[in-house]
DNA sequence: TTGTAAGCGTTATCAT
DNA sequence: ATGATAACGCTTACAA
């Protein structure tokens, strides 16, 4: 491949007999620079088509205006979203996104980190891995004073920001909408307790319950994966009991569209005999034959303002330590999986 | 924010009392290099924490080993699927994904060229935006010698490699499949014709009609756009004339969708009365009560295919110009909305 | 086997 | 208003 030769402010400069340094001052518009000479300027890059490189300016700087993010997964509808989010609230400001996935894996999340590092990246978002356990890897991160940003799962460490999403408070909504339906055994299929985001789901689930002075039964709390098999195989389970639940709360959409499916299987009507509620809003709750009543998380929104508050360590240049913690109130999305009294007007449409 | 001050080679070289080029030629194990100042190099180099400026070497070496991937949205499961093949086929490489979105806009598609050509990029791969029409901004990256993949969509520039999927194949089997289920009179809602791939789509639908020797009807043929209720519409149209079609084939899941709902609004029996085929495979179509007939464009293949492409590109050092063509095959997911006769048992499993 | 010095393309400091 | 020069952190001839 032929090396690409590309054009530098000194082709322009020996073109116009003046020096390097005034064709980088009338590129970037210096007020000491004379308009005739920035007007010369202007025309003759155009013409040998100059493009800056930002390589240079980067080692120059110290900056790349790139960040990195790190999520589990790329095609994953939440990620996904909240990497657009990301996207489109930093692409204004010159910023890049670089991705990388974990495969929720703490070593590929280490990996990652240093591979960023490496680049000189300006920030890094991340949503850790479901194997994270400890915050060795991230120290790293602060110790090189690289701007970081949780996102949905976080773990605990001093000066870090985050936007996460209030898994208390989703979980309660959907435990108080099913109680407010009438339900009285509500079941919960509960995430890999690992993760905050799930214990959080859950505390708000039993919060909900002794509210309404409901007694907590702990037969009807699975623990289950993202996965369909997974929720119908504790529909299985809890139809073991003597007394059966007439309604489930999953904290994920696909453990409850496999708690639905198995409860088809037995010939049970939702949402009369048993209602059901997911968690995550994915895009397919909405398509299903009868529509399922899930707990959105906002992630483009999440995006956007994980965004912004990385803009904000940015420019905040005195103190090196402003941790921001952002918490977002999810939004309950009725559909017929737990519409037991009237329709939702409001959400009925897609 | 304090500065972050990075550790160079220089420091260590200090430290150790040798030059600077024996701590980079120790650390890049060249071979010139005694066994013992590489390992002394070495754990001085862990010790102090250094870490390599990828961003210098990147200004030297005139590679940065970034790519960029132009999309128009990333949250799209198509294409996020897509960059998602091509990131786990490029991280072992050595190299980084950066993202960017055209929002189906060609000027936007214009700036994010720009901006990543900027950024030095080694390579670009991108999947044009439903208003992108000429190749002049194309043409940029071409002269600066960048390579470029087109994936899924791509326009005609000589001397570019793409990989796309056999969309003319895909509207063949898709049609195929219908007649052989019995059906005679076929609608088929079209996409954005100004999008190669809707047209091929197009074509392979026309072509099997002719081999199985059923009457072309062009009042059975309507545009949609990728929306629910743009197929939805559709099936009113097609509902108003003399002879009600008794398939219909979608370009796009969502039109599909569409039609599937308003088919059943009119109680009409799916499959038996109409069958319907989609097109992409979308995560939703499998979960629907009964699951949707669609073609897949195998997009996390596409992208570790696309990768591979570009990264034979990069490895030729000679000649400059070489243009690899990659066709992939669809595969069709037999499912309720058009199983008329026998339950397909391969593609039963989720 | 190791050291010296130039260079990648910018910008910033100090002169003029 | 403009020019000369150093510096960002690394690699690589060329010397030694």
């Amino acid at each position: 491949m032929k090396k690409r030769e590309k054009v530098t402010i000194y082709d322009i400069s020996k073109k116009l007999n003046i020096s390097a340094a005034t064709v980088s001052r009338a590129l970037n518009d210096n007020p000491k620079i004379s308009k005739k000479t920035k007007e010369l300027v202007a025309k003759t890059a155009a013409e040998m088509n100059y493009k800056q490189n930002r390589l240079a300016l980067a080692l120059k700087k110290g900056r790349t205006n790139n960040v990195g993010i790190i999520v589990p997964y790329i095609d994953r509808s939440f990620f996904s979203s909240v990497i657009r989010g990301i996207e489109e609230e930093l692409t204004p400001h010159g910023y890049h996104v670089i991705i990388a996935q974990s495969h929720e894996e703490v070593a590929n999340e280490m990996e990652q980190i240093n591979a960023l590092l490496n680049t000189q990246i300006d920030g890094i978002f991340m949503s850790v891995s479901k194997t994270t356990q400890s915050a060795d890897h991230i120290q790293k991160v602060l110790d090189e004073k690289v701007p970081l940003v949780f996102f949905d799962r976080k773990i605990e460490v001093k000066g870090v920001s985050s936007v996460v999403l209030d898994d208390f408070k989703g979980g309660f909504m959907a435990t108080s909408h099913l109680i407010r339906e009438g339900c009285k055994r509500i079941a919960h299929l509960s995430g890999d307790v690992n993760l905050e985001i799930y214990r959080n789901r859950y505390e708000g689930y039993k919060a909900a319950l002794k509210e309404h002075k409901i007694p907590f039964n702990p037969s009807y709390v699975l623990q289950t994966s993202s996965k369909i098999e997974s929720g119908a195989q504790a529909v299985e389970d809890l139809w073991q009991l003597e007394e059966k639940p007439d309604a489930i709360f999953a904290a994920g959409d696909y453990a409850a569209l496999g708690a639905i499916q198995e409860l088809k299987n037995r010939k049970i009507n939702i949402p009369q005999e048993v209602s059901v509620v997911g968690f995550s809003n994915e895009p397919f709750t909405k398509y299903l034959e009868s529509p399922m009543t899930s707990v959105d998380q906002t992630p483009h929104l999440m995006g956007k303002i994980a965004a912004q508050v990385f803009l904000e360590q940015v420019n905040e240049s005195q103190n090196y330590s402003i941790e921001k913690k952002v918490v977002l109130d999810p939004e309950l999305f009725v559909r017929d999986s737990s519409n037991r009294t009237t329709l939702n007007l409001q959400n009925a449409a897609i």
